[in-house]
RNA sequence: GGUCCGUUCGUCUAGGGGUUAGGACGCAUCCCUUUCACGGAUGAAACACGGGUUCGAUUCCCGUACGGACUACCA
């Protein structure tokens, strides 16, 4: 039997989409595209007291903006559907009663303050783990100790009521994951989950178990914080009776905090400035924003390719990737099993590479963009004529316009440090020689002209360019460094060039 | 604490019983150059530790240490 691979996407709307689940997103989208199936993206929304306004509509636009785009979705639809599980709520109560019958299941009707003392008592006891399981759930009341007609009275009355799995006492739980081989755990370990909450909604437990089989799933590419619980998961396949059908597991290491370790957190991205959600998160409730690589400037295909080599590699030594090669080269076999700290370096890296990679067209219709916004009018040839010189040193699109903002404004101070080692009698010399040339100049200034004249002003006071070139460039652009300045000066024009070098004359004053 | 997972340059990683342990980011130096950047070249930089197995272990096994995840009517 020959399943189309079938995987999916599962997240929960309580925030914004933290950086490691667009991670998996996208392993799980190259994984079936590589394998020729589909990605789904199911929506696990069944807590409803974490439910967040907004948060399913971000995650879709986020994905969307990587082109990480599911198959089927609450969105489009699908064969399987609904992809809400709060819209499948009516389906996991029939699944949760077949585990009862078959006595893989149990009532419980413990109020939370009750096993708040449980805990307790196991606690003071020196119990090591304190939890819900073959040996405490006989003290505790449910549906395995208490007599049968006070559990039919208890439920016909409508007292609110959790239902359980129960955890055999002694079996070994193996499964083979797909990145980390075999693992075994003993279930003496695992404890009474709760399958169906007394809110009628199931548990992630539940759902994902019962919705991965009616959604014909093959596959379960998930983070490492769901190993603990895989176990479980393999169990509740075996007693719901779908165990040949189960998806084969691939648990990915986590993505840790840039120093020190633990998962990467919100926290850290606030403390070391970088994004950790791919676009701009506002919390509705504190207002709160959270800035977004998208508006940070991160190109999406640098994010695709940064994110695809956090913790795979294709085994050579190529670094730059498409998406489309990702699909290509893409295998769970080459997935690392250590947790991968989290490198913004490299990301900005890949977003120069990119960038690069940009035509000046491209990169200019970013450029005018950014005037716009400061009220700046620009002709597109000259945005792509500046566009071209800057891209080499931008890292975002925005460095095209804040590293170039001297071809557009002319500088109203100058870097001391840079005019105190080499601004000079003959810089004043040659530039005073070379604005008379500019101003009887006809027509307009191109860089080859720009350089024959400075050349001339330079020997006519007997003087090497090479000795003046940076305090002209000071005088020019107020600061030491930039881009080739002969194209600047063509970019900036006469006027403006002639205009600048007065006001530099007038301001910079030589040392004795 | 318990259960599970992990550990190769600062970081991401390749490799795998015998290698000068390879690449990338970052860093340093040099070259190019009107500066900076780009680009090119070079360099510093790693197999956590202890036992086995073996002629030989960074590689296989077992411990130890360290790190992480999980331990809810959250996912």
């Amino acid at each position: 039997m020959n399943r189309e691979v079938r995987v999916r996407f599962a997240p929960s709307p309580t925030g914004g989409l933290h950086i490691g689940g667009v991670r998996t997103a996208l392993y799980n989208y190259l994984f079936a595209k590589k394998n020729n199936g589909k990605f789904l993206l199911r929506v696990e929304d069944t807590d409803q007291t974490r439910f967040v306004p907004g948060a399913e509509e971000y995650i879709k636009d986020a994905l969307d903006w990587l082109g990480i785009t599911p198959d089927e979705s609450p969105w489009v639809g699908g064969s399987v559907g609904p992809y809400r599980q709060s819209e499948r709520k009516e389906m996991y109560m029939e699944y949760a009663m077949d585990l009862v019958e078959k006595g893989h299941a149990y009532y419980a009707f413990d109020t939370s303050e009750e096993l708040d003392a449980m805990r307790e008592r196991l606690t003071a006891a020196r119990v090591v783990s304190p939890q819900y399981n073959s040996i405490t759930r006989t003290q505790m009341k449910n549906s395995l100790t208490l007599p049968e007609d006070e559990v039919k009275e208890r439920l016909a009355s409508g007292e609110p009521y959790v239902i359980r799995i129960k955890i055999p006492r002694k079996e070994e739980v193996r499964l083979n994951d797909m990145i980390r081989g075999w693992v075994m755990v003993h279930s003496s370990t695992l404890d009474d989950k709760v399958l169906m909450k007394s809110d009628g909604m199931p548990t992630y437990h539940l759902a994902n178990i019962v919705d991965d089989h009616l959604m014909g799933i093959t596959h379960v590419i998930r983070g490492e914080e769901w190993l603990p619980s895989a176990p479980l998961h393999v169990l509740l396949y075996r007693y719901l009776g779908w165990e040949d059908t189960m998806p084969q597991f691939a648990h990915l290491p986590l993505l840790l905090k840039p120093d020190g370790n633990g998962k990467l957190s919100k926290r850290d991205a606030d403390k070391h400035g970088f994004p950790i959600f791919p676009m701009d998160w506002k919390d509705p409730k504190s207002e709160e924003v959270a800035i977004g690589f998208k508006e940070q400037g991160y190109l999406p295909e640098a994010m695709i390719n940064f994110l695809a080599f956090l913790g795979w590699n294709p085994g050579d030594h190529r670094e730059m990737f498409t998406k489309e090669e990702l699909v290509e080269a893409f295998t769970v076999e080459r997935i690392g099993k250590s947790g991968t700290k989290f490198d913004i370096n490299k990301a900005k890296w890949y977003n120069e590479q990119y960038l690069r990679a940009k035509s000046d067209g491209e990169l200019a219709a970013y450029l005018m963009d950014d005037l716009k916004k400061e009220g700046i009018e620009l002709s597109p040839e000259k945005a792509e004529r500046i566009a071209g010189l800057m891209k080499e040193r931008a890292t975002f699109p925005a460095d095209l316009w804040k590293e170039g903002k001297f071809m557009l404004i002319a500088p109203a101070e100058f870097d001391e440090k840079v005019a105190e080692k080499r601004w000079n009698n003959d810089a004043v010399s040659v530039l005073s020689t070379y604005k008379g040339k500019i101003n009887a100049l006809e027509g307009d200034l191109d860089p080859v002209q720009a350089k024959s004249l400075l050349e001339e002003s330079a020997s006519e006071n007997e003087l090497k360019l090479g000795k003046v070139m940076q305090a002209v460039r000071l005088a020019v652009t107020g600061v030491g460094a930039g881009p080739d300045l002969m194209e600047v000066f063509a970019i900036i024009g006469k006027e403006e060039l002639s205009k600048r070098i007065d006001f530099a004359l007038d301001t910079l004053k030589v040392n004795a």
